[in-house]
DNA sequence: CTGGGGACGGGGCCC
DNA sequence: GGGGCCCCGTCCCCA
């Protein structure tokens, strides 16, 4: 452990990790294999999870959960993000706006949030060479969300300005997002000067836009600062949804989480649980540091508690991977051609300060050019490596022809925001009289009616009334006599759908819950189905039987079905493929509907008459026929309902 | 007592 | 924001 000299027998390709990034970059930048989606206010970003989870601790914890990505936009601008990423995958930092200072600082405390400690060193480096860095008081605050210490999140905040002053500390809002009493945190310059939407770039430069979807036409929540206490929200008076989504909080490492995980997850609604480090109060309806405080820290210590207790990528150890990787371009870049390369640290060994260059990326940098094609590109997956639906929506998973659909399927903006909450869980909409939280506001008014009493959908013929549309017109079912849902298997009907469902889960499962051993009906409802073809459409049929297969549960009695739906499907008219295809739909079947067939024998002829005669003895249950049905599938009458002994 | 059906409330989610 | 639909769950009644 920690010997880094490799064996003599081993052969090392020097640029093998140089050529590997560059790899994964173009691919990035093709939105080849990407498989995460991060959303940043109204932007959006193609990655790959493997490369965000060895970069950000945070970017880790989101990435094994959730295809899709939202950051805090407080915390992380689109154009922010867009360097970050390039720099994640470049190892540089680019900037567009020549000592942009601040701008550096908000990267900074954006590598703070998404815990990229290489980045954040980088930073940290170059705004102290601009003499714009304060190094307060170390630099990784822990603060308190809610009840005690809840996250030991190392946000940094620089200690610049981007006007003449040199270490002025910006203002900090009234209502700044985080806390300040058990840790230490460098105001954010981005909290006071708005950054141009585009990161660092002034708005009369045409750099690259962060991605190639603006989803901006309805503009996320407002600032949490603005935010009432519930108790002082009358009734009827929602509040905005102003807090984030709980993933927007940085993650919680497990060994300085500690004990306060159940916390996190299990706290009463009326603590906020969910609460955001933007949120105020949390933070000041807390004693300070009501847990044992953590001892202070500076940003090294805090980075091996992150090694110790969750591994991480290159970037963990401040400076030596970013050293290996230097060590390993000083050997074998052609001096022509500079290649990526991770930032220099802060640490003594540093490189040269035309290190500068490189960063800022002045003379290999994406070009606005480049960099536009980029994102326009990025939506596409290259098509000879995919199936016939080449573009995929990585949050969804569905396959489109063209990136023209794909694009059309991903950027409307309404329903991916709406989308994306239902990843995250997210519960911005507070019942203002109970304080449940619902993800979103048409839900949380609908449960405000019952709290009110307001049920404005009146039975015209029996005066009840309901709180939804959707009730009234099923509760006029039972009126009206009309049952439309009825069951596959049995032929029952119902009035609601839900009874239904309900209904088939008796079909599906025994007494004790688990598969019953409902086979004849199953036989009946496929013979049932050979019936319909009297009145039903052969496609019909055939969709209609692919729906018998849910209450069959074994897959190793599939193969004993075979010559019943294949009876079934000749008697259906179907092609040998539509036959087959009607197999595959039917993926379970029970073990005794192996031996049930078995008693049918022999199986299955093509004669119908034949083919579902039981075998003398078999009890039958004899189940309602739909008014389709005048006969048993396997001929005679029979009272309807009764069970029988086949003689 | 138990299983099943009828009716309904509430929440999640998508259009 | 509203509508529609799905799901989960509950209560009540009845055989």
């Amino acid at each position: 452990v920690g010997q880094t000299t490799p064996p003599p027998f081993q052969v090392r390709v020097p640029s093998h990790s140089r050529q590997l990034l560059l790899q994964l970059n173009t691919q990035r930048t093709k939105g080849f294999l990407c498989d995460v989606i991060i959303v940043v206010q109204n932007a959006l970003f193609r990655a790959h999870k493997n490369i965000l989870a060895a970069s950000s601790a945070y970017l880790k914890s989101l990435v094994v959960h959730d295809n899709l990505l939202n950051l805090d936009h407080e915390m992380v601008s689109p154009g922010i993000f867009r360097l970050i990423l390039d720099f994640i995958y470049t190892g540089r930092l680019a900037e567009c706006e020549p000592g942009g200072e601040q701008s550096l600082g908000a990267v900074l405390a954006a590598a703070s949030y998404l815990q990229i400690p290489g980045l954040v060193a980088l930073c940290k480096k170059k705004l102290k060479r601009s003499g714009k860095y304060c190094h307060l008081r170390g630099g990784y605050a822990p603060y308190k969300l809610g009840r005690g210490l809840r996250a030991a999140t190392p946000v940094i905040q620089a200690c610049y300005s981007g006007t003449p002053r040199p270490v002025d500390l910006p203002p900090v809002e009234p209502a700044a997002p985080l806390n300040t009493q058990c840790g230490e945190l460098y105001a954010s310059a981005a909290q006071g000067t708005p950054l141009h939407p585009h990161g660092l770039c002034p708005p009369e430069r045409h750099c690259s836009p962060p991605c190639g979807l603006d989803l901006s036409k309805k503009s996320p929540t407002g600032p949490s600062a603005q935010l009432l206490p519930t108790d002082r929200l009358l009734p009827g008076e929602p509040r905005e949804p102003s807090l984030p989504p709980r993933h927007d909080s940085p993650p919680v490492s497990a060994g300085l989480l500690g004990g306060h995980a159940a916390a996190y997850k299990d706290s009463p609604p009326g603590g906020e649980p969910g609460g955001h480090p933007h949120a105020p109060d949390p933070f000041r309806s807390t004693p300070p540091c009501a847990e044992p405080p953590l001892p202070r820290a500076d940003g090294r210590e805090l980075m091996y508690r992150w090694m110790k207790h969750e591994p991480l990528g290159p970037y963990l150890d401040e400076g030596e991977a970013e050293k290996e990787l230097e060590r390993e371009e000083k050997a074998d870049s052609p001096p022509a051609a500079p290649q990526p390369r991770y930032p220099s640290v802060e640490s003594n060994d540093l490189e040269p300060d035309n290190s500068t260059s490189e960063e800022t990326g002045s003379s290999e940098g994406p070009s606005p050019g480049d960099a536009l094609d980029r994102y326009c590109n990025h939506l596409g997956y290259e098509p000879e490596s995919l199936g016939d639906n080449l573009y995929v929506c990585i949050p969804c998973g569905k396959g489109f022809p063209s990136s023209e659909q794909l694009n059309a399927h991903a950027a409307d903006p309404a329903t991916l925001r709406q989308h994306e909450k239902t990843h995250w869980l997210t519960r911005p909409y507070p019942c203002t009289i109970c304080g449940k939280k619902f993800t979103q506001r048409g839900t949380m008014t609908r449960h405000m009616r019952s709290h009110l009493g307001l049920k404005p959908f009146a039975c015209d013929a029996c005066g009840m009334r309901f709180t939804r549309q959707y009730r009234l017109t099923e509760h006029m079912r039972i009126h009206s006599g009309e049952k439309p849902y009825e069951c596959q298997v049995c032929g029952g009907k119902f009035a609601q759908q839900r009874n239904l469902i309900s209904h088939m889960k008796m079909h599906a499962a025994g007494p004790d819950g688990k598969a019953k051993l409902d086979f004849p009906d199953s036989v009946y409802a496929m013979a049932r189905l050979t019936a319909d073809q009297l009145g039903l459409k052969q496609e019909k049929a055939a969709e209609l039987l692919s729906h018998t297969s849910h209450f069959l549960s074994d897959p190793k009695a599939m193969e004993s079905l075979y010559p019943l739906a294949k009876f079934t499907a000749e008697h259906l008219g179907l092609s040998q493929d539509k036959a087959a295809e009607v197999l595959v739909q039917a993926p379970h079947l029970h073990a005794e509907a192996a031996r049930t067939i078995e008693r049918y024998s022999p199986p299955y002829s093509p004669t119908p008459a034949r083919a579902l005669t039981p075998l003398p003895g078999a009890n039958v249950k004899l189940l309602p026929f739909s008014p389709l049905h005048t006969r048993p599938p396997w001929g005679g009458d029979h009272p309807r309902g009764l069970a029988a002994t086949v003689p």
